[in-house]
DNA sequence: GAGAATTACGCGCGGCGTAACCATC
DNA sequence: GATGGTTACGCCGCGCGTAATTCTC
């Protein structure tokens, strides 16, 4: 019997519907119907009926999940037993320094990982690529990278420029007029974000302060000190728990960078991918 | 976790080698190597080491093999559920009368079909694939055959004609000399089998009795009363329970036929060409 | 018309077989 | 040299996504 379309039906079950599923499982949604024919087609049997613009699972259907349950239960517990035992070499992962901070905070620290162990290293988007052509490295995360223009990736991210501030700082919307009302937080001079600011406004920003890094940035943004533009990935989670909120500017143009994992062939990197995507997932909401 | 390799591996164990295995289990030797290297590196773990030259368990092998009985023991038990609540179509089969009764025999009454209900169809060559291309019937089983050139098929056996005879009537080998020292089962004139003698010796044989059917002939061959002239489908069996035995004639020149199931797209198809070719390895032995 | 499922279709990867090679007896 | 396992390679079909269609509220 085909057990990959059953585990595909028994997951689906979980959900209320078969496009929610399709989110959750990631898998296309007509993908997940066609497991589902599968079966039923296999066997000559309906495990799924149509109950308004809903499916529900027949008597049967009922029944083979109450029977998947002990199945893959025991799939479960054989895949723990593998991992326990497994001695994998660590998967090798590059990252540039703008990600890296967001990737150990809320990628490698995640539960997902507990059975992948993960040697990081953090370098300049150049250095990182040639790393993951001489194999020195598994995965990197970057952006659209001309030198590894025939390589295998998948996008998984797409990085803005955003302005965030404490919600009780400013609006959530600011025109030009009333830019000189608020105060911006500097950042070192010939830095990227820096750089940015002053190229759109050369004048009629006023800055409190000047940091050094994008940390001290966060830690001033949050008490207050001012709007600070910075990477929509490495303030989601502060906006998520609102400690800071998104603040748009009229007529800020969109800064935007689409970051992919490349990767070499590795058995790992398969479950690597599917949790990064999870992780992401979470991330946006 | 790759449940379709596991299922492999587990499979591969119940026998002694890989080799032994992958005859057993339809698939090649270097496919079945594929699957467990597949969960080696997926886990990072050690299954199987080598012994000699043949492979052995390691202990988390065994482990696992263990825990596998349990998974596949509940799978088993799905599928049965749903074979149980199937229901199906019958699963429309055409055969030549040539096959026909091998068929009915060794195939249609084995236990191996208990869960596929068959519809079966005999009647020549020629009708039988017009009702294939007009989706009358699911599967043929036919010699190589011109109106079914681009048809999907899988050669299942070769048919020869050879002589058989009860084991105490003559000897295994006979040359064209001691030809006139046995008798001949006489077909009905007209028939391929007849007809092929005739042209093969116009004089020489001495014919014991006339029949007009195979099976009147296979009677007849055990009774001693000749040496006959019949496919070795057809006399697989008999050979095999030693009531008949194979006969060679110097000189005889080799009429054989293969024979492959035509078919059209249909889920249950996979399963009877399975099976199919299982009960012919067992036939063949 | 919005949201859900189904059908149609084309692409790429993975599973498989064949063949050649290596290792053990 | 015979037997069993491994590596290399290429083909085909299946699993998947995208897009268009149908169905329900």
């Amino acid at each position: 019997m085909n057990l990959h379309s059953l585990r595909y039906f028994y997951e689906a079950t979980k959900y209320s519907s078969l496009t929610e599923a399709s989110h959750y499982l990631h898998i296309s949604q007509p993908a997940l119907t066609k497991h589902i024919k599968n079966l039923e087609e296999e066997y000559g049997v309906r495990l799924v009926e149509k109950n308004g613009r809903l499916l529900s699972l027949t008597d049967l259907g009922e029944e083979l999940i109450k029977e998947c349950d002990f199945l893959f239960q025991q799939s479960e517990k054989i895949e723990q037993l593998l991992k326990q035992k497994s001695s994998h070499i660590p998967l090798k992962v590059g990252v540039t320094q703008l990600n890296s901070e967001e990737f150990i905070k809320h990628i490698l620290v995640n539960d997902k990982f507990k059975d992948i162990q993960i040697e990081l290293t953090t370098d300049n988007t150049q250095k990182i690529s040639q790393l993951l052509i001489n194999h020195f490295i598994d995965v990197a995360l970057l952006p659209d990278t001309p030198t590894l223009v025939d390589f295998k990736r998948e996008k998984i991210f797409s990085d803005k420029l955003i302005f965030v501030a404490h919600p009780d700082y400013c609006k959530s919307n600011i025109s030009l007029k009333e830019l000189d009302s608020y105060s911006f937080i500097k950042r070192e001079d010939g830095s990227f974000i820096q750089d940015t600011l002053d190229n759109w406004q050369t004048d009629g920003l006023y800055f409190s302060n000047q940091v050094a890094t994008h940390n001290e940035a966060l830690l001033l943004a949050q008490y207050k000190n001012g709007i600070y533009l910075c990477s929509s990935m490495q303030a989601q989670t502060m906006i998520k728990s609102n400690k800071l909120k998104k603040v748009t500017i009229e007529s800020f143009p969109v800064f935007s960078r689409d970051f992919y994992l490349y990767f070499n062939k590795n058995k790992q990197v398969k479950y690597f991918k599917r949790y990064v995507k999870e992780i992401i997932d979470e991330i946006k909401h």
